[in-house]
DNA sequence: AGGGAAGCGCGGATCATA
DNA sequence: TATGATCCGCGCTTCCCT
């Protein structure tokens, strides 16, 4: 701040006190009405050729508060202009300095604007207000192009002409061009501000730098307390259920308060619900899971039935066996659970298997049915009667000597090795040797086994098959397989071009597994096991809506059993 | 006419930045 | 540390409603 500065706005202060004890009285009187307002305006069109404003510090301040804003209000109602948007709005008021007729010297334009404030508040508030624009269009354009200087000396030549109070200045938002703004803010207030022929107010006129901050403070607040309002207004249409009108700052503020605090309870009740919908969900789950259990139990005694009801015709009728037999058989055996006890088979190696074997017996591809299966094996799994389609046992057996580690061996069906898959399986059930202890080990293990243990066999971990932990529950035995790596597997194992290898095999494979295990839907319509995955697909997909890693433990493709998320409900987010 | 709400100006205080 | 920007409180005025 330079000594003259100083010198200056002594001067000013003085000069303002003076000023403001005469012209106190004068002002109260100005007009409020719009009529008036726009008879300013009006003249400001007419003089927009000829008219310059100027704004003096004096002129600014010797308005007191009594007139200054009401006239403002008038001039440029601030609220109407302001954007719907609600983005701050700034005035940028750029104090023009005219030069002092009493021989002072003309203040620095550096001192009477303020730049940095300007600018700053230009650049915060993108949506500054356009009041007053569009009435002085010619002024903009003059003053856009003009300095702070030029507009001074033209402000000089009319000093009396403009009634307007000096205030409005302040009021003028600054929109995008503050230079325009300012022009236009300072055509009103420079009329109202100095009486016509008033020599002293031109006198008065020269404003230190502390006026021209003050006004800026005072514009700056204006456009702040805009902003407030704004604020106000956005949070008031935030509320619902809140009156248009007679709604206060304060009642605003105290129906945003119960709002929020309505949001909050509805929120924790629904946390609530879905604490409660996650733990229903479990129970859901494990009693499903239970059902299986039981479900795949029955299979369990009905496969080994079938087994064993086959094994004499098979003896009779090496490779002929049919589906109507599998009915026929299907009543004798029931009662021999023994297969069902002996999970050892699960670990004999299957290379030995031979590829009847592996294609009849398949269920499992143990070792012991590769190693003792004899080249005839009948299809006795295929028979079973209690579901309806009697070549799903072999298929299934395909699945499982499909399992890694089995040595390629060919698996061409006896009957026709070239024979599509639909054709095959008859054949394959036929060359199935359901007789041989090793197959129906292989069933039975495949069927009873531990939980991870059944699935190993019929897909390897590497497959992708899912597994719940050892620990878990009755959901343990709900595991995730899909399908689609039997089938890929199938050519591993059948190094050979057999036709049990492709897909209609597999859809076979599903089918059985199917029936085997409740949780398999194939690619048949096995409607109850579709609708236990699909109702298992979906809380899966619930799951994995909020757990993306588990995405990996739970299948949600209907051909794939769903698991069970290993991880406890209790970590479960609730959204 | 009185009261409440809103707007405005002003001055001081505080914070951020060069 | 100076300066600008912003926030805050106070007083005043005006408008609107009762």
């Amino acid at each position: 701040m330079s000594i003259e500065t100083l010198l200056e706005a002594a001067k000013f202060l003085e000069l303002q006190a003076q000023q403001q004890q005469k012209a106190r009285g004068t002002e109260r009187d100005k007009v409020k009405d719009e009529l008036k307002e726009k008879r300013r305006l009006e003249q400001l069109a007419e003089q927009k050729n000829c008219i310059y404003y100027k704004l003096s510090a004096n002129q600014v301040h010797h308005v007191p508060q009594r007139g200054g804003a009401p006239h403002q209000r008038h001039l440029a109602p601030p609220s109407p202009c302001l954007p719907p948007s609600s983005m701050p709005i700034t005035v940028i008021p750029i104090p023009v300095v005219t030069p002092n007729p009493t021989g002072s010297p003309p203040v620095p334009a550096a001192t009477l604007s303020p730049p940095g404030g300007s600018a700053a508040a230009s650049t915060a508030n993108p949506t500054p207000l356009m009041q007053k624009q569009p009435s002085h269009p010619p002024l903009i354009t003059r003053t856009s192009s003009n300095t702070l200087q030029e507009l001074a000396a033209p402000l000089q030549r009319y000093p009396g002409s403009i009634v307007s109070p000096p205030h409005q200045q302040t009021l003028l938002p600054q929109a995008g061009p503050p230079l325009q703004q300012a022009s236009l803010q300072n055509g009103p207030i420079s009329r109202g501000s100095s009486p016509p022929g008033d020599g002293r107010h031109q006198d008065n006129k020269k404003r230190p730098g502390g006026a021209g901050t003050r006004e800026v403070h005072n514009k700056l607040e204006k456009n702040r307390r805009a902003h407030l309002k704004e604020c106000f207004e956005t949070l008031k249409k935030n509320i619902p259920n809140i009156e248009e009108k007679k709604t206060s700052n304060l009642s605003v503020l105290r129906s945003a308060l119960r709002y929020i605090q309505t949001l909050k309870r509805k929120e924790k009740e629904y946390e609530h619900d879905m604490e409660r919908l996650a733990r229903e969900k479990i129970a859901t789950q494990q009693h499903l899971a239970e059902k299986n259990d039981l479900s795949q139990w029955m299979d369990v005694t009905e496969i080994e039935r079938v087994l064993r009801q086959t094994v004499q015709p098979e003896e009779d009728q090496a490779s002929t066996s049919t589906a109507s037999e599998g009915e026929d058989m299907e009543d004798d055996l029931e009662d021999e659970p023994a297969a069902r006890t002996s999970p050892a088979l699960a670990t004999v190696p299957q290379a030995t298997m031979p590829e009847r074997q592996t294609a009849a017996a398949a269920p499992n591809p143990p070792p012991a049915t590769s190693s003792s299966s004899s080249a005839t094996q009948s299809t006795s799994v295929p028979n079973k009667p209690a579901h309806p389609q009697p070549v799903q046992p072999p298929t299934l057996a395909a699945t499982t000597a499909s399992s890694p580690g089995t040595p390629p061996q060919p698996l061409v069906p006896t009957q026709s090795p070239g024979v599509p898959a639909p054709s095959i399986h008859p054949t394959v059930i036929a060359h199935a040797s359901v007789s041989h202890p090793s197959v129906i080990q292989a069933v039975n293990h495949v069927i009873q086994g531990g939980g991870p243990k059944r699935m190993a066999h019929l897909a390897p971990p590497s497959t992708g098959t899912v597994q719940l932990p050892a620990g878990h529950p009755s959901i343990s035995h709900i595991t995730v397989h899909p399908l689609a790596h039997l089938s890929q597997h199938l050519p591993t194992l059948y190094p050979q071009p057999v036709a049990v290898t492709q897909p209609a095999v597999v859809g076979h494979l599903a089918r059985t597994l199917s029936h085997a295990h409740p949780q398999v839907n194939a690619a048949a319509p096995v409607q109850p096991a579709a609708a236990i995955i699909a109702k298992q697909a979906a809380m899966s997909t619930q799951m994995v809506a909020h757990h993306p890693q588990l995405m990996g433990q739970t299948l949600l493709n209907p051909v794939t059993m769903v698991t069970m998320p290993s991880f406890p409900i209790s970590t479960l987010k609730l959204a």
